[in-house]
DNA sequence: GTGAAAGCGCTAACAA
DNA sequence: TTGTTAGCGCTTTCAC
């Protein structure tokens, strides 16, 4: 491989060919009000031939502003994140910032690292999406407190210093419950997740509430406790299948446990919708490709993302680190009901 | 929100602290050789106690290495590409590298944004999947011209300067036939993808080399002329049963078509793996989900940007950005068997 | 509307 | 082993 040539156009070069200092070169690259309109033209003329390109570390230097937004996931390869960061990285685009991504693994470690990272860079503002296992975010306030703006989404946390953008859970499970309900189904129960993530408590919390709203009882030994997996969905559905009154219907507390709940009742012979009714959360891609297509809930990911940049960049304008005014959004779950809950 | 306050600490500081030089700092943090263990600890120690984290725009202005890679994806969307940004943003950690993600929404003039906004980041290189109607890839050559590498992954050029990081098509559409005769199935057909599109004119040069090794007559009405999607899939499946000897086995090109192929057959009440055997390509999320779970290959998606990533960082260590001695990377793709063609 | 001068924070060449 | 000096390329007062 050949050896790399050249030395970048600055803006020296192009006040020299205009015999102008460098500082009305940066005026009339950068639009400056009181600039003549003539400099302007010959300046951006001189630059195109030069073929110049604004050193943006420089002038992030100069500044104190990098346009550049840091973005903290649990891992790319998770399509929920993916389709966050794009829509991040799209608004992103719009508003002329660079989008730095950095993976934690789940792991309050490589938390810190990124902080770290997001902070050496000088990132202009930081959108973060925790740690499964994060408890102590300290290291999100040290680096809020050196006057980094700091936006959570999907995972938050507790600590209401922070803005942060999420979807209504307790109203995702309203609605889905709510679903089965209006579809005729009578009995209906409920596998959920882990009930220290807020999230999975939320959904629940709907699940409830939809019974109430619609004068249906509560039964506890309707509710399996699973722990989001294919498995815990299997197992449910042979533990209501042992009741002296099996449910005839399932909301899972997201797609995986959906489609274990699927899988088993078609080992047991048992024809969904039209015995038993299916929904989930999450609205995985698989969900309209496998029989029957799963009614799920969907958690609007790519808005999610671009209603996270929107806040860091309105904290970012107006200088604000602290979440004084409360701002948070909350993002409507939408049902998407497909083949497996409607009869 | 309340205003941020507080200067950064810099070398300045821990330097007048210790009543040495800013240099001394500089070169004790960088872990110079000759700095002696006694200063090398009082300044870490002062820069721990100040809370001091490394400006690293002032370095990159300074040293003209910013550790920063450029990535351009299509769409973060797509879990192919947050597979291999998973990959490559994992290696990236490890070295001390961090990343920069732009999306070209499979759009010639995004990417040449995308590219521009590298360039003025000073990013020290750049991987990138080119849309797919980019044809004059010049602006990818312009940046290699101001001296910045680049690495091509999965969507590549032709243009042999520029290192690439693929799977190999043809040897999957190989396996991926190979396998279907292995399992006893007589007349294999195969749905193909646009034909101007390389991977997919691989994958059925290397269904035909299965068929001729395997001395299987090649037939040229058992090739459907399909367009990447369900619907192709299903259109494939109603021509092919219109035959005078239909097949007994299709390999379709990627995973969606596949999922139209084995929807059509359970339409029309053929068993698979019985009667019909079916392969894919991509191993889509959603392969192991499905009735019957569909037999795939894998694209090495992680391992992709691994190796993207330490393609860019050899060239940015021996400081070339020309492909003179011709590198790339054909990963080997693997067949993953499940129900769907295994009797 | 433009120029002059200073400096953001760091590193690197040259001295000592 | 450490200090001195200079400067990366840009922006931003303060002049005029």
């Amino acid at each position: 491989m050949s050896k790399s040539t050249s030395r970048n156009t600055t803006i020296q070069d192009i006040a020299k060919e205009l015999n102008v200092t460098a500082a009305t070169v940066s005026r009339a690259l950068n639009n400056h009000p009181r600039i003549s309109e003539a400099t302007r033209q010959a300046v951006a003329e001189v630059a195109d031939r030069l073929n110049y390109t604004r050193n943006r570390v420089a002038s992030s230097l100069r500044s104190g502003k990098t346009n550049v937004i840091g973005v903290i996931i649990p891992s790319a390869k998770i399509n929920f994140f993916g389709s966050v960061v794009h829509g991040i990285e799209t608004m992103a685009n719009e508003k002329g910032y660079n989008v730095l991504i950095y993976q934690s693994n789940e792991d309050t470690e490589f938390e810190k690292k990124g902080i770290q990272a997001f902070l050496s860079a000088r990132v202009d503002g930081i959108l973060a999406s925790i740690a499964k296992d994060t408890r102590d975010i300290s290291h999100y306030l040290e680096a809020r407190d050196k006057g980094v703006p700091i936006v959570f989404f999907d995972r938050t946390h507790d600590d209401t210093s922070i803005p942060y953008v999420v979807v209504d859970d307790f109203k995702g499970g309203y609605l889905a419950t709510e679903h089965l309900i209006n579809q005729g189904y009578k009995r209906i129960a409920h596998v959920s997740g882990q009930q220290h993530l807020k999230i999975f408590a939320e959904r629940l919390r709907g699940y409830k509430a939809a019974l109430k709203a619609h004068k249906l009882p509560f039964e506890k030994e309707l509710v399996f406790a699973g722990n989001v997996s294919i498995e815990s969905g299997k197992e449910a559905v042979k533990h209501f299948l042992g009741l002296p009154e099996p449910p005839d219907a399932i909301f899972a507390v997201e797609d995986f446990t959906a489609l274990g709940v699927i899988k088993e009742l078609k080992e047991n012979k048992i024809k969904i919708p039209e015995q038993f009714g299916v929904v989930g959360f999450a609205n995985e891609e698989f969900d309209e490709h496998i029989t029957p297509a799963l009614t799920s809930v969907d958690q609007q990911t790519v808005m999610m993302g671009k209603e996270a940049f929107n806040l860091i960049m309105d904290m970012i304008n107006k200088k604000v680190v602290r979440n004084v005014d409360n701002k948070k959004v909350i993002l409507e779950p939408l049902l998407q009901p497909r083949a497996s809950s409607q009869r």
